[in-house]
DNA sequence: AATGATTTGTTCGTATGTATT
DNA sequence: AAATACATACGAACAAATCAT
């Protein structure tokens, strides 16, 4: 036992549900229990190693139940980008959206913002910053379940040019791929995506209904470019990692080979 | 106040932050001052507002010397795809790696085991499961700091095939790619990845160096297929989250585009 | 180099609130 | 309604790391 008791405690548990001690979705012992079962610790100290678990992603707690041992999850996949190599792609649709497969998705309106530019857009569009941006904002479910949020931004110019429609508080049914082709002749041949993950904002934490320490959520921002390398639109989502993974494919592959679960712990 | 009382002192820090209040790099008012400012909360009230600012990123807090708010640090980029359009590419070894760019990289020499596949890897690798697999384990510095932890699975076959040297416990100067097609023939020609976003485990919490709670490791798994998309080889590579993001360029797009700081924060 | 003050880390005890069974 | 179990909150003491003197 090197270091703190509470650090201990919470490695030894881990072990436990490693080695099955505890199986998914069983109930730990009570705080009350673990405390007889390691050698009295005060209840603070036991609550101090079950909040390393949680922050772990490895149990969950509820008021009046107990805790319990999370089960792997099925994550939705969201393919970031499909290539068959050797003709340079199927359809550009299939290409430039990051798509859902094998679930039906709703989203809210969108709620739509002019807004200046912050340093990172105005970057990422090639804009002075400061300069305005015609933001469009969605809240997206998968199965009634919170599964992302999405903020695109355009260049408010597109708006003077006659895509007006931008502003609109609604979907635009054809999508906005077909508007901006139609009414500016733009055209999304390649993009650049950037993945990051973080601890959520208290924003993300109450959409995602995540814990008040231990959440992950991934990243996802794409600037799409026109044949002359200029940008279109930025886009930004944000997914609660415990129910999504990123998928790439490059070449000819097999169907998916993912088994549940990870491919390697270490 | 809604909420319970170090939930709402952790909001309004996180306004105060938010606001410049507390630049990045300052320090935050020590406990005892925080004591004071919040009606005389007690000191552990005070320290469950500070750990949730912990667990989202936004301090960091050192023993004898106080509460610091963390600034954001330039995140090293992996670009794992980047493939021009037209062509359908320039050359494969761009493509095939994921690469780091404008950072020297040391390693340290592969730790190497033969394990029974586990399920994850025996799918990747279309192997029955519990077959044989050779790994290929690395510790990967950048600067000195560690960067990230990768493991490559390969079928014992290849082994037996005559490929012998992946037992070796050194490098291949030539690259494991060029090795592989050198003695065996094969070569890859499509992948496919999956990225997902995790707590970091007890291994990768220390080998980082995180925070007992609120660390994130991003997980990037590849498998790589030979033109008959038969599986060659699988890829784990563990990144810490907070010094790293992944970069995708699909088609002409000029230099990178992203700013430091997030593309946008809601 | 040693000391003491400051500041966060760990551990315990206790009481009360709130959700579930 | 009662018992169970986790959540919140306070108080106190000592440990360990850091910093100024």
């Amino acid at each position: 036992m090197a270091g703190a008791r509470y650090r201990d405690i919470a490695d030894d548990l881990a072990r436990r549900i490693g080695e099955g001690e505890f199986a998914a979705g069983e109930r730990l012992p009570t705080e009350e229990q673990l405390m007889a079962g390691y050698d009295n610790a005060s209840r603070n100290t036991v609550r101090e190693a079950v909040k390393i678990l949680k922050s772990r992603g490895l149990v969950q707690t509820t008021q009046g139940r107990g805790t319990f041992v999370l089960e792997g999850t099925v994550p939705t996949t969201v393919t970031l980008v499909s290539l068959p190599l050797p003709s340079g792609g199927g359809d550009a649709a299939r290409r430039f959206d990051a798509r859902l497969e094998d679930h039906a998705f709703e989203s809210t309106d969108p709620r739509v913002e002019i807004q200046r530019s912050s340093p990172g857009v105005a970057a990422a569009l090639a804009l002075p910053e400061g300069s305005r941006v015609v933001l469009r904002h969605q809240e997206r479910f998968v199965d009634g379940r919170p599964w992302s949020l999405q903020t695109t931004y355009y260049p408010m110019e597109y708006v003077t040019r006659g895509a007006d429609r931008l502003l609109d508080d609604e979907e635009i049914p054809e999508g906005v791929f077909a508007y901006l082709k139609e009414t500016l002749g733009l055209e999304q041949v390649a993009h650049r995506d950037r993945v990051t993950a973080r601890p959520p904002d208290a924003n993300e934490t109450a959409f995602f209904s995540l814990h008040d320490t231990g959440g992950v959520v991934i990243v996802h921002d794409r600037v799409g470019y026109d044949p002359g390398r200029t940008p279109i639109r930025c886009t930004c989502t944000v997914y609660p990692a415990d129910r999504n993974q990123l998928d790439l494919v490059i070449g000819a592959v097999p169907p998916s080979p993912w088994a549940p679960g990870r491919a390697a712990s270490r």
